[in-house]
RNA sequence: GGUCCAUUGGUCUAGUUGGUUUAGGACGCAUCCCUGUCACGGAUGAGAUCACGCGUUCGAGUCGCGUAUGGACCGCCA
């Protein structure tokens, strides 16, 4: 029997025509001589019946299977008496004249449907069960679309989609590379790349001039609901272009992407904010700015302050006193639920919180009569009125920012002040180029070492100069909160890359065994270029609204980097590790229980 | 590396302050009845050494400690 449509296609059009339809048992409901069966295939669903009287052997197979069966069925479409409004196919079924079961199934460890009860282990365990649900396939479908805009998007556009190896070698500085060892050469080892990132520049010194990939990136570092090992980068590099150029380009992704996957016409180009307003406003570096709630400085009044908390914050370099107004959150917050929330912000180190609820006769709360000779000039900054709550933060430039950054989100998330079908696009640009990190005790590049700073800043990285001063032509792109991107123009003279490797403390031969590829890329002529690279799997994750990136991808780690349905990572066997050259000490760390 | 939370039939869970609980329910499963259901319905039934170990106690699913697993977060993720 050859099919003749998906289950779920199966149409009013159809009507009084035989079709041919293979799928799995969804569920069964049986009247004795009479038999309901829901078919599921990636489509859809639709209602089959086997009557016992019209055709017995057709009946005989739907009485014996059972729920995930596999089967096929001949049989006509026809109208129903009784249309089921809650399916799509709710208004025909198809009667069954013939019948065969296709394959068994043991019983599911849980139900294939979209209010699924089984938790994320089992599900991930039962991957191909847990697939099956349509709303996990409508994740895999929505993938897929975004896949082939990506592509239609910049071949349309002249680019050229080039592979670039995924055995390639390790480099300082990131994320820890997963290693592969090599067989031929003993102590040897290949990486799997964080990035296509040197690749793509080389292709730009070949003169591929416009380059694309859908390129898988591997990070060994620990996981969360928005990360995983392996992860997809639409990643792109372009030739000749200025960070415009770039920017406009992304843009057109964007504007294609959400046209046909949401119908709607986003507005370009994007809205720009700095650096420094971000962290300043919103307290993060991907701000969300689907709602306002700003976070407003009021260190200089404290300065003089009898307060000593915030005096003796106000008074010290790179401290700041900061809050922000939650409007009508005085009702809404009480004690316990800011001190939940002081709790919580003790993590980025910070003292403590301090509130105050505006009252017709000035604040109530725990600072209220410490802050009151400055409470006219506070509400004037933040715009306070009667029934708000001010919740401030004093501490270091980072502490304050953390905090305060986290409680807006969260508070936004909790009086519902941003909507989830609104898109707000933005570029964050002007970053510094350098990040002191106080781990390794050095600067560290902020975006990575190939970031061309502005022209003006290069000054900067002369000995003697502060090289957190200089800003890099790199921008981020951020969606509703959440980076999905990020890109810079790259360094393509080779005395300014020399520069900058000696400012992030790298000797010569160091830089040369590292980058040594890179930097003849640059002697031999390099193109002034940039690019960008997107979280692939995080925005499909955004469009999808889905929860987890676990989600969007189909057969994900779990928080520890176990792989639950395969087990991976795995033992091998002696043989394989001597031929690797490689011994291992099995008296260090855990063992896979899964494995 | 660190902090916090969770773990009870196949699945999801209830189980107060330790004591009538033979560990309750829902879904699923099995057998039987049923020709218009669509989360079908009805009847009957099977299925759990309460993650593991040690301890406290007259008595532990319940309290403590440890281990394991899962999840969230900090660090980390140029």
């Amino acid at each position: 029997m050859k099919r003749t449509n998906y289950v779920g296609r199966t149409s009013e059009k159809q009507i009084g025509q035989e079709v041919v339809l293979k799928g799995w048992v969804a569920s069964r409901r049986s009247f004795g001589g009479l038999i309901f069966i829901d078919l599921r295939d990636r489509e859809g669903i639709v209602q089959l019946v086997f009557d016992e009287k019209k055709y017995p052997e057709a009946f005989k197979v739907a009485n014996e299977v059972r729920n995930e069966y596999i089967i096929e069925v001949r049989g006509v479409v026809r109208k129903r008496a009784e249309v089921n409004p809650d399916m799509e196919t709710g208004t025909i079924e198809v009667e069954v004249e013939e019948a065969n079961q296709l394959a068994t199934s043991m019983t599911p460890p849980f139900s294939v449907k979209d209010d699924t009860e089984a938790n994320e282990e089992m599900r991930l365990k039962y991957r191909f069960i847990d697939l099956r649900r349509p709303k996990m396939m409508k994740y895999l479908k929505l993938r897929s679309k975004m896949t082939s805009i990506v592509h239609r998007y910049f071949d349309n556009h002249d680019f050229l989609d080039v592979e670039t190896p995924d055995l390639t070698r390790s480099t300082p500085e990131g994320a820890r590379d997963f290693l592969v060892p090599s067989r031929t050469y003993p102590g040897h080892f290949y990486a799997l790349p964080q990035s296509p990132q040197l690749f793509k520049q080389l292709l730009m010194a070949a003169g591929v001039d416009r380059y694309y990939q859908m390129a898988r990136c591997f990070r060994d570092e620990d996981l969360r609901g928005d990360r995983q090992p392996e992860f997809t980068q639409i990643d792109m590099e372009m030739s000749f272009a200025s960070a415009e150029e770039i920017q406009e380009t992304t843009e057109g992704l964007i504007k294609m992407m959400m046209k046909e996957i949401k119908g709607i016409d986003i507005k370009t180009p994007f809205p720009r904010m700095k650096w420094q307003y971000a962290m300043d406003k919103y307290g993060t570096d991907k701000p969300d700015t689907r709602f306002e709630m700003l976070i407003e400085d009021l260190t200089d009044l404290f300065k003089n302050s009898s307060f000593k908390l915030f005096a003796n914050e106000a008074n010290q370099e790179r401290h700041f006193v900061r809050a922000i107004c939650v409007p009508q959150g005085a009702e809404k917050y009480s004690r316990k639920d800011l001190e939940e929330k002081e709790e919580y912000i003790k993590r980025y180190h910070a003292k403590g919180l301090a509130w105050v609820k505006v009252g017709a006769n000035g604040y109530t709360g725990t600072i209220a009569d410490q802050i009151s000779d400055q409470a006219e000039e506070i509400n004037k900054r933040l715009g306070a009125h009667e029934g708000d709550l001010i919740i401030f933060v004093a501490g270091s430039f980072q502490v304050v920012c953390d905090s305060l950054g986290w409680i807006r989100r969260k508070i936004g998330h909790e009086m519902h002040m941003m909507n989830k079908d609104q898109w707000n696009y933005m570029w964050l640009v002007d970053w510094p180029m350098f990040e002191y990190d106080e781990g390794w005790g050095r600067w560290i590049a902020a975006h990575h070492p190939f970031t061309m700073l502005n022209p003006e800043d290069l000054h900067y990285l002369n000995d003697g100069e502060d090289p957190h001063k200089a800003h890099a032509q790199s921008y981020d792109i951020i969606l509703n909160g959440q980076e999905i991107g990020g890109g810079s123009i790259r360094v393509h003279d080779p005395k300014i890359q020399e520069k900058i490797f000696k400012a992030l403390g790298y000797s010569k031969e160091e830089a040369n065994t590292r980058f040594g590829f890179l930097i003849k890329g640059l002697e031999y002529g390099m193109p002034p270029e940039g690019g960008l690279a997107f979280g692939f799997d995080r925005w499909v994750l955004m469009l999808a609204h889905a929860n987890s990136i676990r989600d969007v991808v189909p057969f994900p780690k779990n928080s520890k980097g176990i792989e639950p349905m395969t087990a991976a990572p795995g033992t091998v066997s002696q043989g394989q590790l001597d031929e690797l050259h490689i011994a291992v000490n099995k008296n260090t760390g855990h063992v896979n229980p899964k494995d």
